[in-house]
Order: structure tokens, then sequence, then C-alpha cells
DNA sequence: TGCATTTTTAATCATATAGTTAAAAACTCA
DNA sequence: TGAGTTTTTAACTATATGATTAAAAATGCA
């Protein structure tokens, strides 16, 4: 008899705690923050009230920790997205999908919790979180453009900074698209046609070149 | 004495419908649809709550009315901003310039109704409104597009509709950073910085081409 | 089996909130 | 001035919601 997990000593918990704030997740991302009731959490969660309150505390606390779970969860994918071995293109169109692919998962309210619903809480501790980990993403962007500055793949004039910004507000756009219901097929195509335009080389006075 | 605007019988009001309809806007800005209470409204509105339900009826349909008024405006600032005669490149820019301007005035909390607040709103109709007003957006910016290719502005193989698609997801992106405290200084360069990008040529296979 | 431990069950409390009502106030018109 | 009209004032009802509590149930351990 294998004893790899001592049981712990008394009435067995109904539910997993992993499962319980994947599930917390759902109910947030399809009901905003203000939206959601402790009702819904019990329901969806399928944790007893005075357990919820046990094991996550109140509402925002149990948000706050989801939302630290999720951008961890959905940072670590994107960087994979973006700095696994491949063309710079591939980077950009990758991280974009992913994206998309996020935003439009099945089992899931369509958009994100993190550029949908987190930004109109009014938390001040939640919006210092937004700001760092946007922080971190362009941190992140920036750092793939410059290593294909290295690798030859665009100017070494290439304008960086801009161009990362551009990337995420194009991403933070498809998300919101997603959000309001445009299917993951055409947003796809979107993210594909935008990893295109933003590797073109710095803008002169040659507009009007055709 | 003038007599220019009869007043009415009983009672005279002691709110202008047009400001308090302004306010309530102030306050679903600020607060969310969810997040917003009857109490808040009365006290935001400056109307007290008999006349709030007579006037305006509940809150749902009070939301739908400042949404419909804030498109509605925003929406014909926009066309102004974009089909006012100049280059094009200034009509992309002035497009952005007012999505960050309208992000970020004075006397509003960051954001925007129609992009940051309405699509976490689980209405049907709300959500029914905002794809007819996006698809309203699209129309407008490929009118614009389609407009230069007349003027000669850019090649007739110019890509329109996803160009559309990338202004629309930029202007959502810049007002996602707005919403989470993005100083307007910063909106604006990367605002003027995107219509350059924008107007770029078609690309090909040319991506090297340094 | 009986005691200690942990979670659930079921109930409860206080407050917040949506929405309504009746009477008083402020006005116009005759 | 008095009747008719409209809005406000102030109070109220019912429900929703957040949060807590005490007892019961389910387990391990001796």
């Amino acid at each position: 008899m294998i004893k790899n997990a001592a049981r712990p000593r008394g009435r067995p918990r109904n539910f997993d705690e992993g499962e319980a704030l994947e599930k917390a997740t759902q109910v947030f991302r399809s009901k905003g923050y203000d939206g959601v009731t402790i009702d819904d959490l019990v329901a969806g969660m399928g944790v007893v009230r005075p357990s919820l309150y046990f094991f996550f505390g109140d509402k925002r606390t149990l948000f706050l920790r989801v939302l630290h779970a999720y951008a961890e969860k959905k940072g670590s994918r994107a960087a994979k997205a973006l700095l696994e071995p491949q063309s710079l293109r591939d980077s950009l169109a990758g991280f974009l999908r992913h994206a998309v692919e996020s935003a439009t998962e099945e089992g899931s309210a369509p958009g994100c919790l993190l550029l949908c619903i987190a930004p109109v809480v009014n938390d001040a501790e939640v919006q210092q979180f937004l700001q760092n980990t946007v922080a971190g993403g362009m941190a992140l962007v920036k750092r793939r453009f410059r290593d294909g500055i290295s690798a030859g793949e665009i100017p070494p004039d290439f304008p960086v900074t801009a161009r990362a910004s551009q990337l995420l507000d194009i991403a933070r756009g498809l998300t919101m698209r997603a959000q309001i219901g445009t299917p993951r097929k055409t947003l796809l195509r979107d993210a594909n046609e935008a990893a295109d335009l933003l590797l073109h080389p710095r803008r002169g006075k040659a507009a009007q070149d055709h």
C-alpha cells in the first residue's frame, strides 16, 4: 500500500484548491468583478460559503489571488510564444495568436481577465499590479526586438520601443474584439497581418513610394 | 419681458436633463456598470431618487441612454477628426489623437465608456449595440482609406480592411492604456508613431531590406 | 471505540440596495 | 386667491448580499 501523500487529519474537503481557483477565474471572466456575488462564487467554485471565506478570504482577496495566478500563467505562455527559437516575424505572429487564442478559448467567456476585466476594478492594488504587468510585457517584447537586431533580422535603427507599444496595443485591441464577440478566425487573420505590418523598417518621408 | 420659452406648469425641476445625463456618464465611466448603485447616480446626477426613476427609468435603461448619447457624440467627433480635409497621415494621426484625448480628458475618469466599460456589461442589447458601433467605425475608416487611394496618397493595392482593423485595434489599445493610468503625453506620442506605421505600403518578402 | 481534527451543513445577522409610495412644496393659470 | 399640475421630500418595503456562527459529519489516530 502506497503512502505517497499522508492524508490530512480531519474531514476531507469537497473541492480541489487549484480547480476551485480555476473555476473562480471563469466566474470573474464571465461576470466581471463587481458583477460577481459570493453566491456566484459558491456555485461556480463548488466550495461552500464558510469554506470559501476560510480558505480564500473575501471577494477582493480571492480576486487578487486569481489575478496573480492568471497573470503568471498567461505571462509565461506569452513569453514562451515570443521567445521560442524562430524568425522575428513568427515570434510576433505567435505572440498575437496566443493572445487571440487565449481570449477565445472554449469553456471560458471571451476576453481577458488582465486586459478587459481588471482595468475596470476600482482598487489601488489591482491597478498597481496591472501597471507592473504591462511594464513586464513591454520589457519582454523589447528584448525580442533587440535580439532581432542582433541577429540582423531588422536594422539597428529599428524603433524598438514604439513597435513594442504597437504590438501590445494591437494585442489589446484583438482581445477587446474577442470580448465583444468577434470570431476567433477573424482575429487570427488580423493577428497574422499585424505581425507583417510591425516588421516594416522605420518610415521616412517616403510615404508615396509606390 | 421676454417670453422665449413658456415655462411648464408644475413645480420646476432642480436639474437639467442634459447635465444629469452627462453626470451619469461620468459616474459610469468611473465606476463601471455593476459597480454603480442607484445612490451613486442620485448623488452624481443631482436628481433625487423618485425623479431618477420617473425620468430615466431603472439603471439599465439609463445606462443604455447614456451609452447611445456617448456613442453618438464620440462617433461624430471621431468622424470629424478622420474626414477633415487633410493628408491621410494626418487623418489617421488625428483619429488616434482624438481617441487618446477623449480617453484622458480632465474631469472624467480615464478610459472610454464604449471600449472599456460597456464590453463587460452582461446585456444582449448592449453587446448588440457595441457590435453595430464597431461595424460603423470600420466602415468609416475604410472609407477614408479608399479616398486616399482615389487621391493617390496610397497605392491601389493598399490593404484597406487590414489597416482599418489595425487602426481601430491600436485605438483600443491606446484607450485601454489610458484606463490603467498611462499619461496622455505617452499615448499621444504613440498615436503619432502608429499613424506613420499604418501608412506603410503592402509588405512583400522584402522584410530584410536594410 | 473514543478523542482530536477538519470541513460541511444549516441557519442566522446586519447591512446594502432596488424600487415604490404618500404627502408636501413650488409652480402656472384663471 | 384658489384650483390644477409637476416635482421634491421623506419614508418605507422587500429583496439581495456579505459575512459569521454553532452544530453536525467525516476523517485519522491511539
